[in-house]
DNA sequence: TGATATTATGACACCGGTGTCAGATTAGGA
DNA sequence: TCCTAATCTGACACCGGTGTCATAATATCA
């Protein structure tokens, strides 16, 4: 046998034609039990698998999903977000109990990462994910509901389409931060982070937190933020510039666990004790979040539950069915770096 | 415009045939100048992509390739080793690189994972990734080879193929690791991992640490010894179970980072100090190991290129190249764990 | 001007499945 | 025994591209 078997030769050797390999294949319930049983015999001996491509160009579906990654173009080239890494494993096996498979892509923000996959029927649909600026999302995202795209999206809002959105309740994980250090007792808090429109999952997570402070009427000063991207660096570089400006706090809330990391690296640096002289609380609870000292105080977002609803919901998107507006719940985690 | 344009559109509104629009958009030099420029415009008007399984069925190639990640069963679902998830983000930009799109999917070792990603067609070749029990894995390697199918092999060396395996030199990791710890005065030393050949690439390590002990004229004391898989987990019983056993040592090989940080947290509640009592040196250098406390000194296997080297060297097997066996060159990162 | 080479294009088979339709075979009922 | 229904199977068109071959149109040269 040269090359890979195909239907015809399972057919000649069961002796039936080449359709009724194919229905028996696939257990239809027109072909004789005797025949399927015997065809799915000489399928199993010759190593037959079915060849996708026929498959998918006939049926004019792939059963394949398309995971596309985009960074934030300042961001180190090796070093991936862990907190997506954890995203991706869960999304990847969120698709393997739906039989589907996954195409993993990393896109730099700048490039035409709207991507051929769906156009060119590489997939049925697009899971996007991504740290950045999404002002410069919308009108790609605009396209791809222009284009009938069927795609959702972690975190990012589109606009007009909150049922496309799957994301972790960051107004509801900035107040639990809030409530924990009010509950320490350090109401004197820095917010590193992006306060803006540019990453609205960073200011829904200030907003959050803001509110919770003014429910006990205590008013965050604007002057002790610092605007930071997702990275070690960026939160390190963000919080020391604070204390060069002699910027005075007994407690700090980071955007991120990332952000927290570096902050808690140069509040050591400046000689300021964690817990001791400020009490920090991060968001995301990456893996690194338990190995650092201290331990560090987060909100956890469920990554295996939002990898599920991602997959979930772009299936139900694909099929046609009702998508509602998702919303996961958040929880504290407290460690050693706020008690 | 109902549904996707073909080529049978372009073709129409360009005015020529359908076999031209297929040669223009290929940019075969057969057409002309101006017909391929008229082409190009149309396709690109109606938002034309190939369909890839239209094209890849003719072709009989999928310019995709799959990632078979197998995990150890035994550890937990949810978390993901963090070297396997820079490998793969390593290993979707080189994928990405060179053009082609990969499949990603986790299987466990038990199951059935010579998958049918490549005898379906859905991709050209795999890349397998993963620690756990090697042995299990050999019959499989073995059918894979029987059915001719492209695979590269990350770490796992595959019987009489060695041109398959892509891995770091784990044998003078071990002796990088050694020699540092010699040179520390610290020769009293214990071992955490799995020195059997059900893990060849903990063996090697271990056999290379060993081998530079015994260059110095000391010898390892096989009872300072503790099996482990690469979880936290798992480096924490062990150490444990060499703590409770009284045994005695003033530094510590751990077969990987994970099972370094364990071992530091067993020795930690054991009131041992890192690294003043004992010192730590791991293997892979993770992310998480310049965080955690001290911070770990580990032996760096390179990422980038081992991602880099095994899509090259798949890309070989698949265009009938010759392939060489591949071995990287570690790198020794002192880090807080052993000085 | 006629013969030949060159260039550009269209017609068509083909990749390997899936779905439809028609027809053969057997069973069931009168 | 004949007719209709139920069951099973094969022939065939089709999905949307790619590659081969034939041919028309134009250029080249004697």
């Amino acid at each position: 046998m040269k090359g890979k078997a195909t239907s015809f030769d399972i057919a000649h050797y069961a002796g039936v034609s080449q359709s009724t390999v194919s229905r028996a294949l696939r257990n239809s319930p027109l072909v004789n039990e005797e025949t399927r049983r015997r065809v799915h015999e000489v399928a199993k001996q010759l190593n037959y698998k079915v060849d996708k491509n026929a498959s998918n160009l006939r049926t004019q579906q792939s059963s394949t999903l398309a995971l596309l990654l985009f960074e934030d173009p300042t961001s180190d080239e090796s070093q991936i977000n862990p907190f997506f890494l954890a995203m991706l494993g869960s999304i990847t096996r969120a698709c393997a109990k739906e039989g589907y498979d996954l195409l993993v892509s990393f896109q730099s923000s700048s490039s035409d990462w709207q991507a051929d996959y769906e156009d060119s029927h590489r997939a049925d649909g697009l899971i996007l994910l991504g740290y950045g600026d999404y002002l410069d999302y919308q009108p790609k995202f605009k396209t791809l509901i222009d284009q009938h795209t069927k795609f959702v999206c972690w975190g990012a809002s589109v606009d007009n389409r909150p049922d496309l959105t799957v994301s972790c309740d960051n107004y509801g994980g900035g107040k639990l931060a809030a409530e924990h250090l009010l509950a320490t007792g350090r109401t004197d808090c820095a917010f590193i982070g992006d306060a803006s429109d540019h990453s609205p999952e960073f200011f829904a997570r200030y907003q959050g937190f803001k509110d919770a402070f003014l429910a006990k009427g205590v008013a965050l000063n604007e002057r002790k933020m610092a605007n930071a991207i997702s990275t070690e660096e960026s939160g390190y570089h963000a919080t020391r510039s604070l204390i060069a400006n002699n910027i005075r706090f007994n407690s700090l809330f980071a955007a991120s666990d990332l952000i927290a990391i570096g902050a808690i690296r140069a509040l050591k640096e400046a000689k300021i004790k964690v817990p001791d002289d400020v009490h920090v609380v991060g968001f995301d609870n990456i893996a690194v979040a338990s190995f650092v000292n201290p331990p560090l105080t987060t909100v956890q977002q469920d990554t295996t539950l939002a990898g599920q609803m991602l997959v979930d919901n772009l299936l139900k998107l694909i099929r046609g069915e009702d998508v509602k507006n998702t919303l996961l719940p958040p929880r504290l985690i407290i460690r050693g770096s706020s008690v």
